[in-house]
DNA sequence: AATGAATGAGGCTTCATTCAT
DNA sequence: AATGAATGAAGCCTCATTCAT
């Protein structure tokens, strides 16, 4: 018997004071999920931190998995938004530089908050993080540029292309975000990123 | 909060009876771990299923972390044992055809049991799997090869080199079992790895 | 835990508003606890149900079990109703006939809403439905048939036969209606009643 | 969504000792509930009160309601036990002697624990309490006794007739205990009652 | 008069771990 | 060595009730 019944929000809140209230219960999640960990992460503990007490969360979350899944989206849609202005009017750029654009992006949508982007990988359960909706817009993007340019693409199959463009783009960048940040202080990394994907796309 | 000391087995199991407990043990976590998912998976449980008492677990087991430490050690130790065969006598081949075993070998190591592969990576909190043995040997492995042939590479930077052609190769392939295995019916897939980073490796 | 002390309504609806917000609770209560019972009734729930705001609620009632009280008090009082005309003009009837009235009385009261009253004692805890006032007065239209032919009855103790009769009528009609409705179809078992009760009651 | 799952213990305590937390709990549970009655009854407070831990219920019953079924049903046992050797040899005996031993057997089953009986019947929530096993074994003895002498009866409806005095003795006999004790001091209730019924099945 | 956000005590239950046998 | 009964801290969540607006 997996995942409870509904993950979403109990009732949208009204008035300003709700607001807050939902507000705070999001940041002191972060907080608790950044600073000490998906283990310490307790509902009663959210809400002593939130300064609200137990009754409100529960008013606005139905279930702790509902909180966690709204934390995720709330971040994946800041880390979206980042991203976007990097992704804009990039029809008539080269290959390499629409990379370019795309590898910036998803550098600054990691730069978002890349800590609770770790613990929200690492150690939540996925079913609770679920679809991270950013994804599915990700490789639509990717899927529109790269059909686009077919004639130019060395690979044939674009829907494998698309697989490895993606995944290697977000395995590399969230490797290095997380276990090597110090690469990412030279422009390096980024550079032969762009390089290794350049060279396996565009026709010789 | 029991305060974990260690987090290695108790005791050495020398005698034979000892060694089949363990092996009980181990075989029933992973039972419970792939059929029903970590969040179901209570010592208690473990022990009933191994035909084993609670206390008899607590005995090769100091606590929870150590009994999936241990499994994770040991599928690692399947994994790496499976890889061997593939990596072995490369010295005298080409790069293309070197990375062409590396691939072979990481797809056979993740061939040993998929299912237990993605619970332990997508389910248990990170901490308890930790360090990865595998990941250090393999990584020893790719430096060296990469080291030999430094002369004939594109890359100058040896380092991040060895930490884009790792993950990659790792992401790729993790991505590929767990998300889209119909993609390696087909050699199609692996072929297409291999040319990418043989494109990005090579001096052209 | 709210110390309850008054379980009497806090205020007498005056205006017409307030009668039917009033009755729109009472509507609610009484709608969930038939349709999904009482561990299932709560004050919000039934607030919202009634389509008013729980602040509202707790103006009209002090507390949970009032509300309940009153739910009670509104039912008895629509079984006493509906069982006034079966007894009125007695006095000339002989003891079967009187009876029969008295069943049939009784009957009637139960088909007020049998759902309902099942509910309020099955689920009820029974302090919250405490005295049902129409029993009082059931027994006083009793005592007062019975003692003016006391001296064609049979039994001598008329407290006793009082307790005996009212009980027997009660019990039998109750159980009939909850756990074997499809006694009532035919008038045999009404019949029945009459005939066991006169006679146990007429003397020889 | 009514009634948890099983309802039924969870393990068959082997050891003596567990034998002991068993009836501990259990005896807990019966002082609690005649003592402060069923809203006060936790499970934290009724392992309390047994001097074990928490676990330790919840090792033997799986939730709150198996613990109150499982009193029900061992207080139902003592009542059948109880009543057994009123009810051995009836076969010679006349209608009028045979009801009264069957009233003496609802007495001495209701004198178990009287207490312990109304707030079984009064307080706990009906479906927690369910088919009281001796009830229908009360109603097969009723049901052959009668069939037996079926030629002696004056009512020909047999089922309806097991009905009414099955119903009949017991809700006279609750009703006298729970509410009126002192109709049980003298032997006159019990005689008034074998008399109504008597009176009732015996052909004039 | 009405609203509905907020409260928080406390209930039920789980499960890693210990320890007497 | 093994057993399994026992432990108890602590987690999730409900719901009657209050009170600021």
């Amino acid at each position: 018997m997996p995942s409870k019944f509904s993950a979403t929000p109990r009732k949208q809140p009204k008035q300003a004071r709700s607001q807050a209230t939902v507000e705070a219960i999001l940041s002191a999640t972060t907080h608790i999920l950044t600073e000490t960990g998906y283990d310490q992460l307790t509902t009663n503990r959210v809400a002593e931190r939130a300064g609200v007490s137990i009754g409100s969360l529960y008013q606005y979350f139905p279930n702790k998995e509902a909180l966690i899944f709204a934390l995720a989206e709330h971040h994946a849609d800041e880390m979206v938004q980042l991203a976007q202005h990097h992704l804009e009017g990039l029809s008539d750029l080269t290959i390499p530089e629409v990379l370019r654009q795309i590898v910036k992006a998803v550098l600054a949508a990691h730069a978002v908050n890349p800590k609770l982007h770790r613990v929200l990988h690492e150690q939540v359960p996925h079913r609770e993080v679920m679809q991270r909706l950013d994804e599915a817009k990700a490789e639509k993007l990717l899927r529109a540029f790269l059909a686009q340019r077919s004639d130019q693409l060395q690979p044939k199959n674009l829907d494998l292309t698309i697989f490895m463009v993606e995944q290697t783009i977000r395995a590399l960048i969230h490797g290095a975000v997380n276990d090597r940040p110090e690469l990412l202080k030279t422009g390096e990394f980024e550079q032969e990123l762009i390089v290794m994907l350049s060279t396996y796309l565009v026709k010789r």
